[in-house]
DNA sequence: GCCGATTTGTCCGTATGTATC
DNA sequence: CGATACATACGGACAAATCGG
């Protein structure tokens, strides 16, 4: 639901490059048309086609145009450079998602968890495990760490559907931004057992480790999602600066 | 080198947030403020701010003001959303590359190659595999497939040292972005003998796969990297989306 | 090679909206 | 409520790169 007009703008561009309506390497129209077409100021237009460019839609040329440079990606659960929640990224994909927590905890972070997490030594978190299927196969086992002064009332109940669901609608918070690291890990015994792997086949996963801050700039959320090897894929696009 | 303005009040505040000038935490002074300091437009200004929130440096609050989140990392062999040939990363973490070129050949793509490269079926490619050695680690192979069309006179003396340098400063291309996916493979027999691996330690690896763009908005070049997983990281940060 | 038209890149100033304190 | 701070949007000016005649 954009609120903005550089929102709306982008949005629309952004699906007509993705329905085919500029093919690849073609020239999108020239700023001046755009302009026209959507009686927009300069800035507010090009404020749009700059998050075209850091989606790796299309590429700017000075004295030339702007070039569609997208072509359709095979989705799986991550995309680009987005924060969303594994609920939100199945139902893009078309796919059924269930949750299930094998663990719901408090506890009382000692010096090596917090350093290992973000969160102050002595900070009192919600610690959860959770797995997340997609269409009944297991892909995702996560380790939750929630700051429970930021995410009161947090129950077993809420985990086992989306947790974002109830911290952006029930307790209005907002989501920020997620730092994140992907590594590749040797499996543990846990992993094996609820991701139903075979370490004859793999002995390793994909780990993304992630700090997400809020709208207040509270460090709420520390999670690592061990994924299915053979399910994970991840999308990015880099520009190369100056 | 900044050229523009707001890259070169991107690269101090950058700097100056690196160097703990405010901690963790701690509010920046107001644009007004910095707009008084540096002498430059409001719009210039948030240019600036606007990529270190991007970089996941700083977040901003309306109302508020614009709060530092900048933690130091232990740096490794990739980083975040910048395009980086192997020699500069090594050359930033202060590490000593070298580049064992293994094969060096031209290829005509069939159509199975063109699927996979992105390349179209038909193209004059260089196909190399090259080694990478950190402190005489090896530590990344590379299948490379570079366009002959776009790159020309690629040479195996050149592809000892940074083919990068080759491309901005011999024949100077303008490198603009580059599509990545992350996924994890199983190991092949080449990458055991090269990476010096053990499969009962590890069994698969990271791999990282990427075409990139020059300035013609020319895909010129397909590179598939296969990374030892005990040194592989990668970051990103990822901002919330309306 | 030059010139003018077109197109994107940078920068400025200003006005208005919205959230916070 | 007013002051402060960031967010959005507009309009204009000039620079730099490209292209066609």
């Amino acid at each position: 639901m954009p609120k903005t007009i550089y929102q709306s703008i982008y949005k629309d561009l952004k699906q007509k490059i993705e329905n085919d309506d500029f093919s690849y390497q073609d020239m999108l129209p020239s700023e001046n048309t755009l302009i026209q077409k959507y009686g927009c100021s300069r800035n507010t237009l090009r404020r749009a086609i700059g998050r075209l460019v850091t989606d790796g839609y299309v590429q700017t040329m000075q004295g030339k145009g702007v070039r569609n440079i997208y072509r359709p990606i095979e989705q799986t659960s991550f995309t680009i450079g987005e924060i969303e929640s594994f609920r939100e990224s199945a139902k893009r994909n078309g796919l059924r998602p269930s949750t299930h927590v094998l663990l719901f905890a408090e506890l009382i972070l000692n010096k090596k968890q917090a350093a290992n997490t973000g969160f102050a030594p002595g900070a009192e978190v919600y610690y959860l495990q959770r797995l997340h299927y997609l269409d009944d196969l297991p892909l995702i086992l996560n380790h939750n760490y929630f700051l429970k002064e930021a995410v009161p009332g947090l129950t077993k109940e809420i985990a086992e559907g989306s947790i974002y669901d109830y911290l952006e609608n029930t307790l209005h918070m907002t989501i920020v931004n997620s730092k994140r690291v992907m590594t590749v890990e040797k499996i543990t015994e846990i992993d094996e057992k609820y991701l139903e792997l075979n370490v004859e086949d793999y002995n390793c996963l994909a780990v993304v480790s992630s700090q997400t801050y809020n709208s207040n700039g509270v460090l709420f959320e520390y999670t690592q999602s061990r994924h299915r090897p053979d399910y994970f894929r991840f999308y990015d696009n880099a520009v190369r600066k100056i």
